[in-house]
Order: C-alpha cells, then structure tokens, then sequence
DNA sequence: TTGAAAGCGCTAACAC
DNA sequence: GTGTTAGCGCTTTCAA
C-alpha cells in the first residue's frame, strides 16, 4: 500500500502538499501541482490510512454502540429481533453520516468503557444501562452519549435520552380492551423493570380510570429461562381462565402465550384476547393478526444518531430526553365482549 | 487520557518498561518495577490507545464482515432476519476472539475494498459476492478472506467458503412432498441465482428422480418489490390452483404466501400443502407449523470464523469449501393425498 | 504556493 | 534489567 510520503518523494514534493490536495485544500496549491498529485493518487490506488489519521487527529470516526444485555431476556442477545433492528438502523444512519459503527456487547459497564476509550470512540449510543452505569460513564467517558429506553432515577438529571410513550401506549391498548368489553385483564411481562415497568404503569392507569380493581394477581410474570419457560407457559395457560384478556409487554410473548394457548385448543379471541407491544413482524405473521401497540424502531435509531451528530458538532439539542410517540394497531386478537 | 510516555516520567523508567509489563513480558524486568509499574496502570486508570498500537503493528484487531446486499430483496438489509442473525453470532465469535468486528455494506465492491483496505482490517468475511467481485478482492486484498454461503463460476478456483447443502435440503423436501403423494409441486423463489437456484436444483432433481414431469410452469417468480408485491401474490393465488404444493425458497416466502392465502380463505394444508427453507423464527410461529428445511446459522457463523482465525494464525484449513448439512423438519403444513 | 519538521501513542530492535 | 531510539502514516504549524 503507497503512503503519502511514497508519493511525495515520486512527485518531488512535499507530504503536506499531497495531504492538502488530499483534503480537497487546493486553493493554497497550484493547479498544475493539484493535477500532478490527483493523478498520482488514481494511479497508486492510493488509500489513506485511518489508523495514523485518528492517531495524529485525536479522533476516530467511530460511533460506539454499547449494549448491555439484559440477562437471559430472551435466549441470547444476539437473537432478539429489536436490538438486531435497532442496531442494523442505527449502523445504517451512522454510515450515512461518513462514520463507522462498532458494538460494544458486555454486561460489564467497566469493560465497556474500557473498550470504548481504547478505540478513542467518537461519541457513544447505550442501551440497558442502569442509573449506576450512567453515573459510571459520565464520570468516565468525557464525549457525547446518548442512551436509548433509558429510565434512571433521580440520581442522574442530566442526560441525553430517546425514549418511548411506554405509559401511555400500554395505557391506550388497555383502555382499548376496556371499551370493548373487558374486565379481567392480566399484564404479562418478564420483569418490571425499566420499560417493562412503565408498560404496567399504563396498564393500571387505564384500569384505575375505569375503576376497575386491580391487585397483585393482575400482573403474571413470565420466566423465559429455557428451562422454565414450559412450566411457565402451562402457569399462564392456567391462570388464563380467570381473565377475558391478556396484555403482553411485547409482541414477542403475545405470540408465543398465542400460539401456546392455540395449540392447547384455546380460541383466539373467542376465548380469550390478547394483546402485544411492538407491532414487530411477529405481530403481523401471527394469526389471528394481532392488536398491539406500535412502535418506530427505525424513527428510533434515527433521533438517537441524530442527536448524537448535533452533540459531536458543538450543536443545542432542543430537547434532551425525546419521547416518542405510540399508536395502537388494531386487528383481530381482541373480541368484543357483553359485559358483565 | 495517560499515556505510556507520561507514567514512564512518573516512574523515571523508560517507556520500553512499562509496554513490557503491559504486555505480560515480566520475565525481563524486576519484581519490583513490575509492581510499581501495575499499581500506577491501576491508579492512572491506563487504557491504551488502540490506533497507536494498530499504528504501530500494522495489525487492527479488526475483522470485516462485508456485506452486498441483494438489490431489494425484501425490503431493506436491515430488516432481513437472516444477515441481522448472522451478524450477530459472526459479533459475538469475533469478540469471544478478542478481535472486534466492523461491517461493511455497501453495493459498490470497491467502497468496500477501500473501507477495510483504510481500516486495515485482519481479516474479512463475506457475503453476498459475486464471481467478478471475488476476482477484484482477491486481487486487491491480501488478508485472509472467507464467503459464506457463495457460489462462483471456475473463473475462480481458490476460494475459502462456508455454504450450505442448499440442493440436498431442496431435494430432501420436495421428496417429502412427493412422498405425501404430491405431484403438481412448484418452486418459488425471488431470483434465480446463488443459494436459490441452487435449491430449484434440488427441487428439480427430486421432480425428475420421481418422473414427474416439469417445466418453465413449475418455476413461479415473487416480485418482492414493495409495490409489486401485492399482485406478485395475488398471482400466486390465482396459480396455486394449479398446484396441490408449493415449495418456497425461504421460510419468509412461505410464511407471507401462506397469510395470504389463509387470508383468503385458502385452508392450509387440506387445500394446499406448503414448504419453506431456513427453519426460522417465523416458521415457528405461523400456524400450521410450517415444515421446512433446518439450517444452523450459528455454526454457519461460526465456522466462518474459525476458518478465519486459523488463516489469521496461518494453520492450514481442513477443508476450503465447507458444505454444511440439511436436515428436514415435519411439521404440519403438508397434507397427505391419495396419488392421482 | 510549497516544504520542514514536530508530534499523535505505541512497539520493538538494539545497545547498555 | 533497563533505556534509547527509530519508526508506523498522517496532520498541522510555521517558516520560507
């Protein structure tokens, strides 16, 4: 591979020259010399170097998407269809911009850092971090983050986040089944943790305004461990004959407590209803088609890259922590009930 | 940020020192200054700096994984459950490794010989190249390269692959479908090249073995095209009736056409049986289970790594073109009928 | 309009 | 055992 300096000495000048040339500062070089090198660089199929480049620029075009996984939310990390998307839009908008993006994964907040400071990345998307982790990152890492889902607590006030209505999109679901009809209505999450949380917030809400009661029973929790899953499902299966309705904190077990339920010979939604949240691909392949609450992944990715670049450009972000909207889709996975 | 330099001013040792006992060559230098030297690391909180030393071993710690996407099949790269799966464990491997991985996707084969020629990736992993693309990296890149899932015409003969048994599975399924007493089976795929002509191979091999009679009629086009997409199904529809099976080329394929049809009234399978290929998540969750073709995308990743570390390392490959195995999953989209 | 030279942080050959 | 030093390829200040 020819370096600059190898064409400076083939051309007779300098380094400084080919590197003006290079970055397109050609007014302070003679046009005949700007030819000569441009030339030169065609035909040595010349390519910069980005390790010097960073090196002597302090900078490094990288974008760092750090991850912590949820343990054993789901299977694996790798497999959980809204971080695969989340991830593959963000790499998308990050390469638009002319920068690279590369994936931290560790359930180790000092690694992470440590990762991300050694690559000298330029700013810093985070996902499933804790209030700890942020206080951590601001202490450590001196450039520009923005976190993603983020809810911390009031230890931490001044942070860059995008997030989702998770409170009114589960609330507007269950008024939904409300209007139709519905009484007995279970939420069904794996934690209560973070999103999850917020989700349930909704849900009660929506049940507080009908006056509806509400009690421990109306929130079931689903072990997704490998090895418990079954078990857990047969608890749901069981449970489900108190309620009319289910509303699942994501499409992902809407379709599998669907599916499960189906194939024990329960009627959707004859029998019982249910709902999801997400609105992912699961969602529509399911049949019947599932009512949920629709989320955009892609507008996601992009405000959060996109105010990344405003903070890597010295630009005011008008808002700090963006919240973006929910609708709610709704298809055939609910049935209208007399009630009762 | 401290730097080597900086903790070697602190210690009144050389810089030599200090990288010495960063890099475990503590047999050279006295238990003493070892420990002086690591408690400083300690409390300076060191990281190095990678461009530095990226810089200065000419190596990067980084693998490409390099990606040209099939024009418009489905919608966007970034949705396709199939490369987001495979970049993940491809990340995860990669990272098990102590090595980080950067994608690479672009349509244009020379952006991509640029990008990881300036990264100075240590190795790279391919996908969706074609005969003339292999030709150009080979002849431009002179690291480690290994394609998955490729097939290249005999301009090129040395190659390192990981594919799939892509005929044997489409035989294996169509004959399973034969063997259900099938014989009006068609073949639908969006193209027909690479991995899906190789699966109409099968497909065909298995027709003729059981002389059932084929032509152009059985080969049935999908346009995936956004705004084509709707009447490509309907034709589908409107062809089907001609057809007491359908194989697909991919479980997504099968799963939209078999919505569709059920959508449409079309009981699945007593009207018409349906097969898919991959054995993903969307076979699993559309009802009836869909019957289809096993792969194992992990150790599709997997191997590609390993491939990729051993040339790393310069140990010889067992094997250059790694064909890994089908096997059939029976599940109960496909009706038996009584040979006519 | 052009060039010399210092320096980014780290490694490694070699000398002491 | 430890230190000196010359790079790695590029940018950038300052002088010519």
């Amino acid at each position: 591979m020819v370096t600059i300096k190898q064409m400076a000495e083939m051309l007779g000048v300098s380094t400084t020259t080919i590197s003006n040339v290079i970055h397109g500062k050609t007014k302070e070089v003679s046009k005949e010399t700007v030819k000569r090198v441009n030339e030169l660089i065609e035909a040595c199929e010349y390519v910069p170097n980005i390790n010097a480049r960073n090196l002597a620029q302090n900078k490094s075009k990288i974008i760092g998407l750090a991850i912590k996984p949820r343990q054993s939310k789901y299977k694996k990390t790798t497999k959980d269809i809204f971080i695969n998307e989340l991830t593959s839009d963000i790499e998308d908008y990050v390469r638009k911009n002319g920068y690279y993006m590369m994936l931290y994964i560790s359930e180790d907040i000092y690694e992470i850092i440590n990762s991300v400071s050694s690559w000298n990345v330029d700013g810093l998307i985070l996902m499933g971090m804790s209030t700890d982790d942020c206080i951590m990152l601001k202490q450590k890492f001196k450039k520009p983050m923005v976190f993603i889902d983020s809810y911390f607590d009031n230890r931490v006030v001044d942070y860059v986040n995008v997030g989702l209505d998770d409170v009114g999109g589960c609330h507007d679901i269950t008024k939904y089944l409300i209007e139709n009809g519905h009484k007995k209505i279970a939420y069904i999450a794996d934690n209560c943790e973070g999103c999850d949380k917020y989700r349930y917030l909704g849900f009660r809400n929506a049940l507080i305004e009908s006056k509806i009661m509400i009690s421990d029973q109306n929130f079931i929790l689903i072990q997704s461990e490998r090895n418990k899953l079954g078990a857990s499902l047969e608890d749901i299966f069981n449970a489900s004959k108190h309620f009319t309705a289910l509303v699942c904190a994501s499409d992902y077990y809407a379709v599998l407590i669907m599916n499960y339920l189906m194939d024990k010979g329960v009627k959707i939604p004859e029998d019982i209803s249910i709902v999801g949240f997400d609105d992912n691909i699961y969602a529509q392949i399911v049949r019947p088609h599932l009512s949920t609450v629709h989320q955009d992944i892609s507008e996601k990715s992009k405000v959060a890259v996109e105010k990344l670049f405003k903070m890597i450009e010295n630009e005011s972000l008008s808002e700090k922590n963006t919240i973006l909207p929910t609708t709610i889709v709704i298809r055939n996975s609910v049935k209208k009930i007399a009630g009762k």
